[in-house]
DNA sequence: GCTATGACAAGGA
DNA sequence: CTCCTTGCCATAG
């Protein structure tokens, strides 16, 4: 296991219930700001020891298409949680997203210049 | 070391 | 809003 990898589950595994960060937003915290596909590609492989269910894209959608966990199957594990999920797998993203504080990202192995970009990014919106 | 493969993202049509 | 294209980069083979 990499380095990234491992952030990318410890990361994971710090997603509050109830809330939902994006594939991209995970890469950014585990310091590969252009690491999406990656994400979504060791969540598929390490599903069994991390919340995958909170995290989806950026356009609030639900992107899963493993069989064995498929995407109705977040939707049911979101809502249970709180998370409103429309029929068309639609999330209103802004509205759940976990923005993590300055703690939390210190915590991470990030030198606070990147800590204080990744900030400045999600307050944004 | 090189190519193929994505549970992505952002911008254009 | 929905499709399509291009850019990305860690893993697998």
């Amino acid at each position: 296991m990499s380095a990234f990898t491992d952030k990318v589950i410890e990361i994971t595994n710090l997603i509050p219930k109830g809330k939902v960060v994006s594939y991209g937003q995970v890469a950014l915290m585990a310091g590969v700001p252009r690491g999406a596909r990656q994400v979504g590609w060791i969540l598929h492989q390490f599903g069994d020891e991390t919340p995958w269910w909170r995290v989806i894209n950026n356009a609030g959608r639900i992107s899963t298409k493993c069989l064995e966990h498929d995407a109705n199957m977040q939707k049911e594990f979101l809502e249970k949680e709180g998370v409103q999920v429309t029929k068309r797998l639609n999330i209103d993203i802004e509205n759940y997203r976990w923005r993590p504080s300055h703690e939390i990202l210190g915590k991470l192995a990030l030198d606070d210049q990147y800590v204080f970009e990744i900030q400045e990014k999600f307050s944004l919106s």
